[in-house]
DNA sequence: TCATGGAGGGATAAATTATTCCCCTATTGT
DNA sequence: ACAATAGGGGAATAATTTATCCCTCCATGA
């Protein structure tokens, strides 16, 4: 795994945060498996941008992180669930307010970010 | 300026937070902003670790997409004032969402993340 | 015997983000 | 003359994050 050279500051709520979400795909992860997608090919099938490594890798900061918990069925072929911990479920607000303020004003942010990409 | 060699992908509403939100000083950006610290030297002050390059340059994002607007006073040394936007105003709840989730669950962060660096 | 399904890992390359360093503006005060 | 002030920008480089490719596991059905 990567080594990070430099460490992270802890001092502010937003800085734990950031260590947390901070993450190209955690945060629709974090949504779709609260919207009932709870195995890794389903998440990847809703996910189809994300290589199936960077989601492994972001689920298993998560399930560091106490926000999802991993259940690994003992069957062949192997059978997986991901399921929000009660910690993970305290951020189903906070997740929701992000994803519904994206999709009220999704149309001017489409055009926004089209500009400015000029 | 650095030129992106993909695309982002615009389809649904956590796209297009991530693009406008997805940097490592923007949440806070804006929440320092919006408790009425709008001094460049002042938001400085506020996140230290972040070099003044990148806030200029995160500040430069946030104007594009609208969520700030930069006032820039006609005297020198200079002065320049940025505000939240009505648009970036519709914010607020989202960051104050994430802000305190992350200020409630301080201790537990923190101790989770200083285990996962092993 | 061999492909399939579903999950996961290592190595490496590419993309992106952030940091460093150094320079510029123009006025006021010493 | 010259430092200080408040803000900003370019270039090069470092750090970090994602993507790509390819390989393993093992029971089951064709």
């Amino acid at each position: 795994m990567y080594e990070r050279k430099i460490k992270p500051n802890l001092n502010c709520g937003l800085d734990l945060i950031g260590e947390v979400l901070y993450g190209k795909w955690k945060i629709r992860l974090l949504w779709f498996i609260n919207e009932g997608h709870k195995r890794p090919s389903e998440l990847q099938r809703k996910i189809p941008d994300a290589s199936r490594r960077v989601l492994n890798i972001q689920l298993k900061e998560l399930e560091q992180h106490e926000l999802v918990s991993k259940i690994i069925y003992p069957v062949v072929p192997p059978k997986v669930e991901y399921n929000l911990t009660d910690f993970g479920k305290t951020l189903i607000p906070v997740i929701s307010a992000i994803g519904n303020w994206g999709e009220e004003h999704e149309e001017r942010l489409r055009s926004l970010i089209l500009k400015s990409l000029d």
